[in-house]
DNA sequence: GTGCTGACACAGG
DNA sequence: ACCTGTGCCAGCA
């Protein structure tokens, strides 16, 4: 046949695959925006890699790229914030506030060093 | 083709 | 600190 029969995973638009390349190289404790990635990249805009995150996000370490100012996903709250605490985020957890992540500290620029 | 939506970002008030 | 509007760009009805 003139065809290639080697589908052993569903096909993932190369975009989506680079995105989750990336958010796989984020170290514990360290988290990219969304903004972050995409120029990192080179290619695409936060929304793109958001949209990516969003259907595909489930197979890497998710909670590492989030939004700008640090609050967490809405409805991913605990779930998140359990990995912070377990990998040692930086957090601002004010009293009887919502935890939030502590973007200056937290900000990995993609330099391993 | 047009218009709305979205795991966003930034500037103002 | 919070809310609002605007810019952005790919996907979808």
């Amino acid at each position: 046949m003139g065809r290639m029969e080697n589908q052993e995973l569903p096909e993932l638009p190369a975009y989506a695959e680079r995105v989750l390349q990336v958010a796989e190289q984020i170290p514990p404790s360290r988290v990219m925006t969304y903004g972050d990635v995409a120029e990192w990249l080179g290619e695409g805009g936060p929304r793109q890699v958001g949209r990516v995150m969003a259907l595909y996000g489930s197979s890497v370490p998710w909670w590492r790229v989030v939004r700008a100012d640090g609050t967490l996903l809405p409805g991913h709250e605990h779930r998140a914030l359990g990995h912070y605490r377990a990998e040692g985020t930086p957090l601002r957890e004010p009293e009887g506030g919502p935890a939030r992540l502590d973007m200056r500290r937290a900000r990995w620029d993609g330099t391993d060093g």
